[in-house]
DNA sequence: GCGACAG
DNA sequence: ATCTTGTCGC
């Protein structure tokens, strides 16, 4: 049931955080593992960019996760999952990962190929201890991540120029954790932060070619669609 | 103490 | 995230 690049994450995944202080002394202890000297994929690389998404059920607090893979260079789907869980940590902001990555996990470990590249919704190196959502998850799985954001969480940030492909840095103090990415003319921009082994220049690129119609990546899309239709079939 | 706060 | 109708525009 295990993908090969899915590698044992098993054992953080049997010492999940029960509050919110144990919670954080994981990102402390695992921020160092978070690779920032690959470049990651060329975008327009031949193979499989996956898009990961949760929906929830508050009244029965099930959580349903959908990975989505499509081919780097058409954008077509080659494979989907989905993965079905209950609810193990309330939504705390900068806690967001040990809501919904045991069962992005699962979805991850159901595909039949190992991605290449994984899109995630929200954050990576842009979170309060550079430790977000991208990067727990490119931790854990070894895999390449980087965060799209639909929200400037904290940050600060100048509107980037209105064309497509325009960028502004993301701010935390004087620091650039990341980039407003305008992925469309006229449109609000996403923010675009690095996970895991992806440099931020390529994040971008990979960003702005999955959004070639959309303001959101066709991962993302892809694998919003899939979680929903999972949790209301669960 | 108050407000803000990825999904 | 989720609750939710119509409406303006290409």
């Amino acid at each position: 049931m295990d993908t090969p690049g899915t590698i044992s994450c098993d054992e953080e995944l049997r010492h999940w955080p029960s509050d919110e202080a144990q919670a954080r002394a994981v990102q402390d202890r695992l921020r160092s593992s978070v690779r920032l000297d690959e470049s990651g994929p060329q975008p327009g690389f031949a193979g499989t960019v996956v898009g990961v998404d949760v929906a929830y059920d508050d009244e029965r607090d099930v959580v349903a996760a959908a990975a989505v893979a499509l081919d780097a260079r058409s954008l077509a789907v080659v494979d989907e999952a989905t993965a079905v869980g209950q609810v193990s940590f309330p939504y705390v902001p900068g806690l967001l990962a040990f809501r919904e990555i045991p069962t992005v996990i699962d979805a991850l470990a159901r595909l039949t190929r190992v991605p290449d590249l994984v899109v995630c919704d929200g954050y990576g190196l842009a979170h309060p201890r550079r430790f977000g959502l991208a990067s727990h998850l490119g931790v854990l799985t070894g895999l390449p991540t980087i965060g799209v954001a639909k929200n400037p969480f904290t940050f600060r940030y100048a509107p980037p120029g209105p064309e497509r492909g325009a960028t502004s840095p993301l701010l935390d103090g004087d620091e650039e954790v990341g980039r407003a990415l305008r992925t469309q003319k006229g449109v609000k921009p996403v923010f675009v932060s690095v996970g895991h082994r992806v440099d931020l220049d390529r994040a971008c690129a990979h960003t702005l070619r999955l959004a070639a119609a959309y303001r959101l990546p066709e991962t993302t899309r892809a694998a919003d669609s899939l979680c929903r239709k999972a949790l209301a079939g669960a």
